[in-house]
DNA sequence: ACTATACAAATCAAGACTAGTGCGTATAGT
DNA sequence: ACTATACGCACTAGTCTTGATTTGTATAGT
């Protein structure tokens, strides 16, 4: 019907990419004035399209905003997937750099309004919310599940990741920066796959 | 000067208990409405005795609520100590209690409101709210420490302990009731002291 | 060591009104 | 496959007034 289906018409990975850049810059506007006090018209304008030819490619700002944030999780859950799978680095090492993509990115004081803006608007995101961070979960669960040799260290592994990422939101509340993050969620990754 | 030394007059003991019992009340007040929306007359009439009377005792509001807020800090803070000192229990045992004592009975539904008012509120609290969590975080280190045979684990002591309440600060956010938070923090306590 | 009553001053909630902004759509043009 | 312009509708922000609360204090009484 449009462009979430691949159609052969020669122009369709231009306009791909025209979506994306768009839903990229409409999520740093999102996270910089929040949901309710961005309009369209500063969408459109960090876009650098006319506010119409917005609403020709998405509907309307609920589903401009959904689209945003699908993509921004999407593309972090793809960052996590291409990391852990790196199966030549060590397994800690490889976790703290999949929290990092996860979470740790969005600490500092610009990109924290991310995070914010996500958890600020639950209601208008659905079960995007709720699912992306299980298939985080499930991602962490496998990565250590696989590097375990002991049967009994197999059946944990889901434990030592609930309470990885526990650690790690733990840690989102207490950080006033990504380093900090990172340095006390590596301490815990030690102490947890040791 | 006043009832912060003790006096030898004989209604001293009594005194305290009126005050102790005032701040208990004003607590429950303050965090079912929220400190703004908390009339002082709603916390007298609550304490049962007249407001001028809560002015007798308590100078303004603000020391009222500080106050309120220092004992039921304080009373945590002893209750965990207590707890912890109990070295006939198994280590992961007294954790989990003093954990519970510390957060864990301020997740239900209404008990809540308790955590959410002192964190709404800083500004007026001043260091109160940083320096409690400090001791707290010395009390785990501590119990830890002493527990630990091995000096490189008495070492790590200081990082389990701030991994721990990593944890448990993430599993305040993410638990709806009481016994969620404590079944995944027993969890990571296991995982954390074993 | 309080209670009951009262009071000035400050703060706050409610209502009404106005001006402005923003959403979604339509239309004409390129 | 868009841009430019415009329009109706809803909603929001700001302003003002008015009435009610609330704070802190004072005074008299027990």
């Amino acid at each position: 019907m449009n462009r979430l289906t691949p159609s052969p018409s020669p122009s369709t990975v231009a306009d791909t990419d025209r979506r994306t850049m768009v839903l990229d810059s409409a999520m740093v506007t999102f996270a910089r004035f929040g949901y309710r006090k961005t309009s369209m018209e500063e969408v459109a304008r960090a876009a650098d399209i006319s506010r119409p030819g917005l609403y020709f490619l998405f509907s309307s700002k609920d589903s401009l905003f959904r689209a945003a944030v699908t993509q921004a999780l999407e593309r972090d859950l793809a960052a996590v997937e291409h990391v852990l799978a790196d199966t030549g680095r060590p397994l800690a090492e490889r976790l703290l750099a999949a929290f990092d993509q996860w979470a740790g990115r969005y600490i500092g004081p610009l990109t924290r309004d991310v995070a914010v803006v996500i958890e600020d608007n639950p209601g208008l995101l659905g079960e995007i919310v709720v699912t992306t961070p299980q298939r985080f979960e499930q991602l962490i669960t496998n990565a250590i599940a696989v590097e375990a040799k002991v049967e009994a260290k197999q059946a944990a592994a889901g434990q030592v990741a609930q309470t990885m990422i526990s650690a790690s939101t733990g840690l989102k509340h207490q950080a006033a920066s990504r380093d900090f993050y990172l340095e006390r969620l590596e301490v815990a990754i030690d102490l947890l796959v040791r």
